[in-house]
DNA sequence: TTTTGGAATTATGCATACAAATTTTCAGGC
DNA sequence: GCCTGAAAATTTGTATGCATAATTCCAAAA
């Protein structure tokens, strides 16, 4: 038998529940701090401990939970530390998927951006908040795929995962806002330039600003 | 009570076989393709499915593992698409540690490293692969570990585990072993220097020629 | 009233048991 | 001889049970 021919997989229950626990961290049903309720979990999940003990384990190794040992699981805290550790990092993988995707993308990749970019342009003129947030979060991720990489994406998506209720409860600041949205022309002009370098240094300093205000919001909120 | 305080924790035992089972592929008792004996595993290790079960979960969210839905673990293939994948990441992600440890290292930081890489021009001096390998991978943990970002060095070093073997196993031709050499004068020299943009694109560059080297080792072997 | 000790309760970690799926074996037909 | 297919054996996925650790509760003492 050839293994390179993959088989028919159905979406094994396990995995199933790893994304409905994850959902519920990011949707904010398990807030961090949180000890995650084992036996309520397993009743209206209609399942028992140990499928859901094993995606705790995996979503520990994400980083999205603290195992404490005897004690349970815990909704892992986003501490100032853990942000200043995620930020460098998510700078460097956002800045390779510039580079990825002026060599890569598509002009319909190109275009898709450039879409998303004006309405989330004429948002921030409407001062929809949540609106800006969503089409922001889409163009990275859509930068984040014309890059061609699915382990890069897994990367990104596993950290952007962990700080996305923080960005969003980053009470932004009209100045601030207003700057993000500048820093985004600059990251579309490059990108339509296909200036891997340029873009590349943009999206970094674009990230250092956003750390400097999902830590300010961390200390507020 | 104060969540500050971290309480004691033991080993618990579902960490312990997750670093046992990660041993056993790095040292290449599980080979690339293998299926892993659930049982014999239990035997061997003497304890139950549930904890190893639990353990194999976390092994395949790290992408050591292959999870086939009813069909059981296997140790990942390394195929040649997926180093293309993570040679670019591990590039970035070395760039950053080399610019952050440029900034942060201590001068004690900067002799150890020295110390390595004279040590390790010795090996290659005399044609000793194995302890030139050893010594190789020392320096980039170490530049990691200057780096002071513990987020940064675990990605590395679960990249780094997944193509450990396949590095070894690069047959390196004298050319390119001279050529690695010099790239690794350059990158100690851009590090006494303290200039990270320069150790940066270095440690990208060297980290490009390994891929090469690391995809014909894997086309031949 | 506050504190302390310990029993009762609960939760966690691991082992075992059972059901369902897969792989293997082997008899029968071509 | 080789292919087909059904039964047996194995393996996997999930549930349950039990021992141990942690938490809660409550009574007694300072």
């Amino acid at each position: 038998m050839d293994d390179t021919h993959v088989p028919i997989t159905r979406p094994s229950l396990h995995d199933t529940i790893v994304n409905r626990i994850r959902a519920m961290i990011y949707d904010g049903d398990l807030k961090p701090g949180d000890k995650v309720p084992e036996r309520a979990l397993c009743e209206s999940l209609g399942i028992s401990r140990t499928p859901l003990r094993e995606a705790l384990k995996v979503l520990a190794s994400e980083g999205l939970l603290d195992l404490l040992p005897n004690r349970g699981a815990r909704v892992a805290r986003l501490t100032p530390e853990a942000v200043d550790e995620m930020f460098p990092v998510m700078g460097a993988l956002e800045a390779l998927a510039g580079e990825l995707a002026c060599q890569r993308m598509t002009d319909a990749d190109l275009f898709g951006i450039k879409a998303l970019h004006y309405q989330m342009a004429m948002h921030h003129a409407r001062g929809e908040r949540a609106e800006y947030f969503a089409l922001n979060q889409k163009i990275h991720e859509r930068i984040m795929a014309a890059a061609g990489n699915g382990l890069l994406v897994g990367l990104y998506e596993g950290l952007a995962g962990r700080i996305r209720r923080a960005r969003y409860a980053a009470n932004i600041t009209p100045e601030r806002w207003a700057e993000a949205m500048a820093e985004h022309n600059e990251i579309l002009a490059a990108l339509e330039a296909r200036d891997g370098a340029r873009l590349a240094q943009q999206l970094k300093d674009h990230l250092k600003n956003k750390c400097q205000a999902v830590k300010e919001a961390l200390a507020a909120g």
